[in-house]
DNA sequence: ATGCAACCTCAAGCTGACTTGAGGTCAAGA
DNA sequence: TCTTGACCTCAAGTCAGCTTGAGGTTGCAT
């Protein structure tokens, strides 16, 4: 059982929580890789584990997948990624709470006032202002104040 | 032109921002009601301006309409909000803040100690918990730490 | 009276992130 | 050898929260 054992899908899916489904949608996406066996079974990386996983951890931080690949994508191309690598991503990650972090807190703040005065025109309040969603939404899932 | 009066849906959209398809969608959800004209036209009640935006302050919070239809059927039925109903709404709004970035924090201290030990054995960080996440969250989009 | 913007309904489409199902193959133990 | 469970592909479905389009009607200003 080397460090560098090839896993099959199955496995993979157990160790991440993951459905087997979803773990090939993400191959087919191109978070990650797989080589086949004679028998076209898809048998991944060990260190794969800790792909995925970070990919989980990214999406709990509201990252949506393609924000993820762009992440794993500014990792030398086939290699796996090292400690400071991770180190690296990881801060970035960080910068990304602190901001959704700060939005909360100001959010809170401005409904605090509006409690507060009891202001009820909304149309006016700070908390909604209609300039601040100008065309910036689109369709699918409105994501928390974003 | 009375406090009373009663505006088309246009109007109601130029008011909010939103878009005139998705205040018919709101009303077929049951968020808003109307009536009709001769015509079959709707009219709403100037007071929707206010119930609409309360429903975009919400979603911007990261509230589904299933959880503001909830929150906005507290209210007596057919009753127009005070600024008590919208108060008591407000303050189990700003708890719902109040828990998110609570949550933000923890896993940014988390995140703090996986980047401070490199410890790269994600599988079994804090921050990404097989566990926590088992059957929790079903298909469709992710928000943010839920 | 007429023109035209604003309104109507209903069905279908879209994005993101997957799941489900049908129909079939592979691999390892009894 | 046989069986069973893990694996394969591909197409279609799901959910939220809307938008878009087709095809038709209203209502207000001129």
């Amino acid at each position: 059982m080397n460090r560098n054992d090839l896993i099959p899908i199955g496995v993979l899916a157990r160790r991440t929580g993951l459905a087997v489904s979803a773990i090939r949608y993400y191959e087919e996406r191109g978070l990650v890789e797989s080589i086949r066996t004679g028998g076209n079974q898809r048998r991944f990386l060990r260190s794969d584990i800790r792909r995925l996983s970070f990919i989980l951890i990214a999406q709990k931080l509201g990252l949506g997948l393609a924000e993820i690949e762009r992440e794993l994508a500014s990792l030398p191309k086939g290699r796996t990624p090292t400690v400071l690598d991770w180190q690296r991503i990881s801060r970035s990650l960080r910068s990304e709470i602190d901001q959704r972090i700060q939005l909360l807190t100001r959010t809170r703040h401005k409904l605090e006032e509006c409690i507060g005065c009891g202001c009820l025109s909304l149309d006016r309040c700070q908390l909604y202002n209609k300039e601040d969603r100008a065309g910036a939404a689109g369709p699918g899932p409105r994501f928390v104040l974003d």
